[in-house]
DNA sequence: ACATTTTAGGCAATCGATTGCATATTAGAG
DNA sequence: CTCTAATATGCAATCGATTGCCTAAAATGT
């Protein structure tokens, strides 16, 4: 069973017609009759037909791939946007390349170049949390290729993005605290400076001001939001004899770390602190107790995010169109905040 | 600023020499002077020329891509295996596409179906829960594209694997539960029956019998091994009156499920009933009580797969190699065993 | 019966990079 | 001062699918 190739001129000189009425044919093109439609596509199975598609896409100029850029694919919030975007990509007919970035900044703009290379239609991503310097993306905005962001993005670029409200979700978070009695907040945030984490900051100054609590700089950490970070920062709260009686953290990983710290420290949760955590991550519902935390629409956002970039991709280039969208959180109230 | 296209023609056209000479220039080709391959890379960066990666596949027939299909990249261990797989991938200037099944067989076979489309020189995968068919394997196989796979195989396609040997983690743990005093485990086992969810059960039984305990049906219980399926197994287990004082999950989300309802019921872990998951997953270490589990060496898997993947892949199919290689799981205790 | 559409395909160029073979130029060899 | 060898490029074909333009043959009109 030699693999003699099969391409379209192979099924060609089996039928003794040309490439291009194969290539018709195949197609489904009108111009060729039904009889000859038949024929081919029954060669076609026969020698295992297999279109290729690197010479279609180098005929056409797109390679009906899409590149997709997340710090990690190894996140409920990040896999499920995937997952949104392959759903609809998939529908189009359309295949999605996913690169991690880890959050390197290096890594970030390396895979930019492989998948310009690669010559991806167009490209979808979240920034790293490194990331500072947006020359790599203006590149691609340069170079026409339709872009959209998500979750993480910087306003400098002018780009079509569906973010969170994360201002507000921080709000309603901490108003959440406030409400339970809580009177000092600790804040858990990141120390770069990505938009999601200014903007929860934001949200969490304006809620305590707007009941009347003053913001206290000693109660906003510093850190990089992983379960060590919410470990670490606990352990210097408590040491310091710092006192707090909940914490808003800006991510549900460096929560899990303060409340494994509080309670080998036997301060009770929530009698004595209580905790809200952001992105609702499946393991907050696992936990003892579980976890107050915000929902990021996962889902909705690699809907419209994917949405947002066909619009685009087939917008015809008549205008850049620039499209923003800015989702609701949800605040999911668990045992950790009661 | 026109993008006039940045082709090797352009830059030749710039020089007044030939788009042979650039792209051997380009190559380093050492027929080229270094005075001309200066040049070259001067316009090069000047025009801003990207390489068009789909023109040289087309070409060279190679398109530097390799497939990679998983149930879903949103699990601890496949974006560990993805990661060792992406980081040798990348050195040696390749991308991957990943591809996720969602455990479906539709899917799969549509993802392999696309890979195939998209001329990627080898694909590596780790079948879906459902796959009971191969055809789609085997049709990779007879184009002769290197494949490999990990974890979740079948014996039947005799390919290059890297799995973990599931039998001796299975026993380690179950021998883990006995020496710790369990008489009556129960095993949380998949429905469908792929290679290492037999082989955990095989191994939960010979450690019974090695340990003089019999098996008894009446504990052996089926499910999806999702949290929800630990659930429902444990209450249907509770509700009928089953006498055990141990469960073995070969899943850490369905061992979650039990906990969850355990506690639920006011039976002490592992006062009453210890428990032992699978899979190592981080939340594990984030229960109350945390959970004992068997790690399935993801890193290692995911390197040595990919190593595995470039042999044959460079082998000029002189013969085509068949590397099996298995892993020895480790049985991180924790205190749901104490 | 002759002119005009319509139908069904064929021809050849194209997408951009690569490469075997040929060639012009220069350098050494004798 | 010829002759061969090395050096640096050019030429043209190729990878496989697509498509604008062209043409032969059949169908329709009057």
């Amino acid at each position: 069973m030699k693999n003699t190739k099969a391409t379209i001129h192979e099924i060609a000189a089996k039928l003794n017609i040309t490439a291009s009425t194969v290539s018709r044919a195949l197609n489904n093109n009108p111009r060729i009759s039904e009889e000859t439609k038949k024929k081919v596509l029954k060669v076609a199975k026969q020698i295992n037909y297999q279109p290729n598609h690197i010479a279609s896409a180098l005929r056409s100029g797109k390679s009906r791939l899409i590149g997709v850029i997340v710090p990690t694919a190894n996140r409920n919030f990040f896999s499920s946007v995937i997952r949104g975007i392959e759903d609809l990509a998939n529908n189009l007919n359309y295949k999605i390349i996913i690169s991690q970035s880890y959050d390197e900044y290096d890594k970030e703009v390396q895979n930019i170049e492989a998948l310009l290379n690669a010559r991806v239609d167009g490209i979808i991503a979240s920034f790293g949390k490194m990331t500072d310097n947006f020359d790599h993306f203006l590149k691609v905005i340069e170079k026409g290729i339709p872009l959209v962001l998500f979750d993480r993005t910087a306003d400098v670029l002018n780009v079509s993005h569906v973010i969170l409200d994360d201002y507000l979700g921080a709000y309603q978070a901490v108003e959440h605290l406030i409400k339970s009695g809580c009177r000092r907040i600790v804040h858990f945030t990141n120390i770069q400076r990505i938009n999601i984490y200014t903007e929860r900051k934001r949200g969490y100054e304006d809620a305590l001001k707007a009941n009347g609590i003053e913001v206290d700089p000693e109660l906003i950490v510093y850190g990089s939001m992983q379960l060590e970070d919410g470990r670490r920062l606990t352990e210097e709260l408590i040491e310091k004899g710092v006192d707090f009686d909940g914490i808003f953290s800006s991510a549900d990983y460096a929560v899990m770390g303060a409340l494994q710290v509080l309670k080998s420290h036997g301060i009770d949760v929530p009698g004595k602190v209580k905790l809200v955590g952001f992105g609702n991550e499946p393991f907050t519902s696992f936990t003892d107790p579980t976890i107050t935390t915000v929902d990021q629409k996962s889902i909705a956002m690699g809907k419209i995010t994917a949405e947002t970039f066909f619009e685009i991709l087939n917008s015809k280039e008549t205008e850049p169109i620039s499209k923003k969208t800015i989702l609701k959180p949800e605040l999911i109230i668990r045992d950790s905040s009661k």
